[in-house]
DNA sequence: GAGTGGTCTAGACCACGTT
DNA sequence: ACGTGGTCTAGACCACTCT
C-alpha cells in the first residue's frame, strides 16, 4: 500500500503534464514529497532522477528541481540490423553482394575514421531486399587493420551487417541522417527513377580508437523512420 | 576508496568490449559482484540496470544477466527548438512568418492526428534563417479546438515551436524522418534547385489522446542530423 | 553557511521465471 | 522450490552551488 517509485514519478508526471506545475516551476523538496507520499526519499529520487534523464525536470544541488521550460525531449532511436527490420514487418528477407575489393583507405574515408595512413580497406556493397523489393542499398568499409579476418570472410550469404555484429564489439558511434539525391547507380539498384530523394543514414563505429568500419546505407524512396515518445 | 557505481558500471563494460565477457554471456550474479567490487548490492543493481537500460545487456530473474546478443544499442536525439539549433552554431538566428489561415482540418490531418470532424486548425507556415540563409522551411498545423488562445497569438516575431513549448505540455509525441524532394515552391523558400534532396522531419504531438500540432520541418539541401553513442 | 540533490549501505521483502 | 533481479527503507555522508 505504499508509494512505488512508479506511483511517485507518474504523479508528478501528471501534475506537470495537467499544469499544476508549470514550465519553469520549482518543485517541492525530496525530503517534503517522500513525506507526502508516504515513502523513503530514496524512491522520490528515482522517480524525480528517471523524469531528469528523460528531460521533463531539470535537477541543480542546492536550487532544487524545476519543470524544463523548453522540454528538451529526447527521442530514442533503435538501430536494428536490416534483417531484423525487415522480418518485422512480416516481409521476406533476400539479401545479396554486389561487389567486393581490397583496397588502401581513400582520403574522405580516411579523414571521416581517423584512419592511419595506406591503412587497408575491405569495400563491399550489398543490397537488401523486403519480398524481394529492392530495401536499401549498403556501402560499407571495413578497416583490415583492425579486423583482418575479414578478408577471409563470406559475405556472399551473410551480409556484413550481421557479420560484424556477431564478431566484434564497438565502444563508440557516430550517426548521422541526411537526404540524397538518387543517382544513376542509386537509382538502379533501388529499382526507383533518377532525381529521387533518398533517406540515407550513415554510421561510422571505433572500438577504444580504433576505427573498424563506416557504413552508408540508401533507403528505397519513401522510406520514413519513425519513433515514439 | 569505495567503488561507485559509476567504477562498477565502467568495469563491466571494459569486460565487454574487451572480450572478456562475450556476446551471450552470463554474467555473475549481484551479490557475487557487490562482493567481489567490495559495495553494496544496490551499487551492482544501479550499475546493471543502466546497462539494461542502455541495451548492452540482457536481465531476467532468475535466468541472471547476460551480454546482449546484437546489441540493440539505441541512439538518443535530442529535439531542440530551431533558435536553440541555430545559435548553438554562432549563427544569427531570423524568424519569417509566411502564411496564416483558419480553417477545417483537412482529412490528411484529421487521419494523422485523431481528430474529430470539422475540427478548427490554425494553418502556419514559416521561415528560420541563419545568417540570413534560408535554414528550414516550417509546415504548422495547430488544433484549435485544444488550443483555442492559438488564435489570439501574434505569431509574426516568435515562432509557433517557441510559443508551444512556452505554452502547452505534452505526453505523447511521434516523430519521423524521411527525404523529400523540393518542390517549385520549397526551393523558393529555401534557395535551393528544384529537385534537390531535402532532410524532412516530421512530428505530432498531444496531450492526453487530444492532438495537440503537427508539424512538417523541411531543411535546406546538404542538412545532416547527427549524434553520437 | 546552509540547503539541496547524489550516492552508498545493510538489510529486508517481494515478484518472477526457471527448474 | 528456489535463485535471481526489483524495489523499498532508514540512515548516513558528501558535493555542489546559491546566497
Amino acid at each position: 500500500m505504499t508509494a512505488t517509485f512508479r506511483d511517485v514519478k507518474a504523479d508528478i508526471m501528471a501534475k506537470i503534464t495537467v499544469g499544476e506545475w508549470a514550465p519553469g516551476a520549482l518543485l517541492p523538496n525530496e525530503i517534503d514529497l517522500a513525506d507526502a507520499y508516504g515513502c523513503a526519499r530514496a524512491t522520490v529520487n528515482r522517480a524525480m532522477r528517471e523524469l531528469a534523464d528523460e528531460g521533463v525536470v531539470e535537477r541543480r544541488r542546492k536550487a532544487g528541481t524545476r519543470v524544463r521550460l523548453s522540454p528538451v525531449r529526447q527521442a530514442r532511436f533503435s538501430i536494428p540490423i536490416v534483417r531484423a527490420e525487415i522480418e518485422e514487418q512480416n516481409a521476406e528477407y533476400r539479401y545479396a553482394l554486389v561487389s567486393r575489393s581490397i583496397l588502401n583507405a581513400p582520403n574522405w574515408l580516411r579523414a571521416r575514421l581517423q584512419l592511419a595512413q595506406n591503412c587497408p580497406v575491405l569495400h563491399l556493397t550489398c543490397m537488401h531486399y523486403a519480398d524481394g523489393i529492392p530495401y536499401q542499398f549498403e556501402d560499407r568499409w571495413i578497416s583490415l587493420a583492425m579486423l583482418p579476418q575479414a578478408e577471409e570472410a563470406d559475405f556472399s550469404t551473410l551480409g556484413p551487417n550481421e557479420w560484424l555484429v556477431s564478431t566484434v564489439p564497438f565502444s563508440d558511434a557516430e550517426i548521422a541522417f541526411s537526404a540524397t539525391v538518387a543517382t544513376a547507380d542509386l537509382a538502379e539498384y533501388l529499382g526507383c527513377s533518377q532525381g529521387e530523394a533518398l533517406f540515407t543514414v550513415e554510421r561510422s563505429t571505433w572500438l577504444k580508437e580504433n576505427a573498424i568500419t563506416f557504413v552508408r546505407q540508401t533507403f528505397r524512396p519513401g522510406h520514413r523512420m519513425t519513433t515514439r515518445y
